[in-house]
DNA sequence: TTGAAAGCGCTACCAT
DNA sequence: ATGGTAGCGCTTTCAA
């Protein structure tokens, strides 16, 4: 493309004006609702538009209606896998009714995120789904709800996709309950001596299925010593570095590894390996998500399920059906555990 | 939020009016460019924004300048870490610009290509970024690339993410050329007997991977059977019922298996283990992409890496430079082969 | 039913 | 430098 040869595009204007017709019956026979124009007229408007290539300005229509068909997707990372499939779960859904998703990424920084969110705003999208992992006492985080409220109190829509964010929709995610059940089964499976990747202390999902899989043991009467519970980013790297520094400490008194994610459980495994201790067969480990991939490793990683297609979907039907929680609305999320070959029974 | 208790939302003119100062001083002092407002005037708008919560409608500028801040990108598959991994290349080098992403998917369907870039072109993005694979000789791809050209001719920009696209803007992804280098080292490896997961027929990436891989064999005098030849779906799934076929079609006389991507390659290694072929060691193993996962499986995957968030990036940028072909504007991506533990020396 | 015209929120031009 | 004001492309009253 020559640079200045930008013809201007077609406007509605030219539509009409090509078919014969006022500007309204124009916008009436091609995007109005309530459908009273004459066949005649709507046939020659469609076909002038056919003819001359035109496509509606979302833009100019969202400032005209005051309303858009944005949905806005906020994730911590869109090449995570947990990420990127909830946002494939919300795409779909948004994409049947019409709607365009516009994603941004707050790489986990409560300031980022913060930012992001008004920048957002400008965009007055319909609905904004935040599905980036809560940090916990962060400062940020008053503002960020003054600022989600208010785009409420606007007229648009807030779901998370959470453990709880009481005054909005939720998506809610038993982060807690997914552990215990998680530890509940490997206890069942015979392993006695745990350790725990347990991501950043501040990240609430991390936080909550730490203490979900701590409560699980407590009511068996095993501890987890705090030596075994290594905190490192929420991450493959994470994993990885968390795994490392677990081999160092000595790993003799171990016979599982639960990792909080999947992928610190897949960067753990490398990290395990390179040191020469064989998941699976030497030691135990788990994960938390059941991303696509962990079924296609070696050993088949255990771990909890969370649909997570389905959570993008049901986060984008939340937020356009009534204000309350998933678990009332539409039935809770159901996360299960899945046991593979990497918690072989002891 | 109570429906009906929609407070309208701030706009420029309240802003003005609360700093006492006309609309146009207010939007200069806010959104200018050319920066002329005394300065008394400006802290006064500014302060009356921040205490009002002003938060400038980012379609009206857009209506009014003509010009948007978006960036649109169509990909296959966004839980595909392919595609979410460039998608993240993209995403951060749009955020740097001040650029707002809108993601589409395909799913590798021409018709929904056409379909979504025609309704993408209603946002009248700056920029739309192709990174879906090229399907061979499809009855759209003539009207896809008139469509892109109108939308060119209107003042927007182009680029794919491709091995060729002739008319516009490309990251020019050399897979004929990677496939070679590959089968080159596999050779050097001691390997002989080839079988190629090729991938559906008619995506051209798929197509030029095998025949790239195909043409350095012919080199070295080794032939590829036709029925060590397997053309399944370009997923993980694809990958898994291709083993399982080749499985069925006895194995005896491979000893290494390419498959043209990562994913399937992944969904392969499961299918050859559940039939008691254990990859590396009863038969090598090759993909291609380096997703990030790959590392961490076992064995570890040989593949052609591909800097999948630097193509993103690239993309967005050359979007914005001259016409031209990547190669031509910033250097050629740098494809090579990473040999790993799935190939072992025979 | 149709068309004229008044916005939607914002920018940019034009005088002042 | 500042403030009117005419658009931007479209929707939606309001008369006719």
């Amino acid at each position: 493309m020559e640079p200045g040869t930008n013809k201007p595009a077609v406007t509605l204007n030219d539509v009409a004006l090509a078919a014969g017709v006022s500007l309204a019956t124009a916008s009436r026979s091609l995007n109005g609702s309530a459908r009273k124009v004459n066949e005649t007229y709507r046939l020659r408007v469609v076909d002038a538009a056919q003819r001359l290539g035109y496509i509606p300005n979302l833009f100019a229509q969202a400032v005209a209606k005051g309303t858009t068909t944005t949905v806005a997707l906020l994730v911590a990372d869109i090449s995570d896998p947990y990420f990127s499939t909830i946002a494939s779960g919300v795409i779909k859904a948004a994409e049947t009714a019409g709607l365009v998703v516009t994603i941004a990424v707050t790489g986990r920084n409560p300031e980022r995120e913060l930012a992001t969110v008004r920048a957002l705003r400008g965009q007055r999208p319909r609905v904004m789904i935040l599905a980036g992992s809560r940090v916990a006492g962060s400062p940020q985080e008053a503002e960020l709800r003054r600022e989600l409220s208010a785009f409420e109190e606007n007229g648009g829509r807030v779901a998370f996709i959470s453990q709880d964010a009481s005054p909005f929709a939720t998506v809610l995610l038993d982060n807690r309950g997914g552990a215990r059940a998680l530890a509940e089964s490997l206890v069942g499976l015979g392993y006695r001596r745990f350790a725990v990747l347990a991501g950043p202390p501040d990240i609430v999902a991390a936080q909550d299925r730490l203490r979900g899989f701590r409560d699980a043991l407590a009511a068996h009467d095993l501890e987890l010593a705090d030596r075994h519970v290594i905190h490192t980013d929420f991450n493959r790297d994470g994993g990885y570095q968390g795994a490392t520094e677990l081999v160092r400490n000595g790993l003799d008194d171990v016979d599982l590894l639960f990792a909080v994610s999947d992928v610190m459980a897949m960067g753990a495994m490398s990290a395990l390996r390179e040191a020469g201790v064989e998941p699976g067969r030497d030691l135990g480990i788990a994960g938390y998500d059941d991303i696509p991939t962990v079924r296609d490793i070696t050993p088949a990683l255990t771990t909890v399920r969370i649909p997570l297609e389905e959570v993008g979907r049901r986060a984008l039907e939340l937020s356009f059906g009534v204000g309350s929680v998933a678990g009332a609305a539409n039935g809770p999320v159901v996360t299960e555990v899945v046991c593979r070959d990497s918690t072989p029974r002891r």
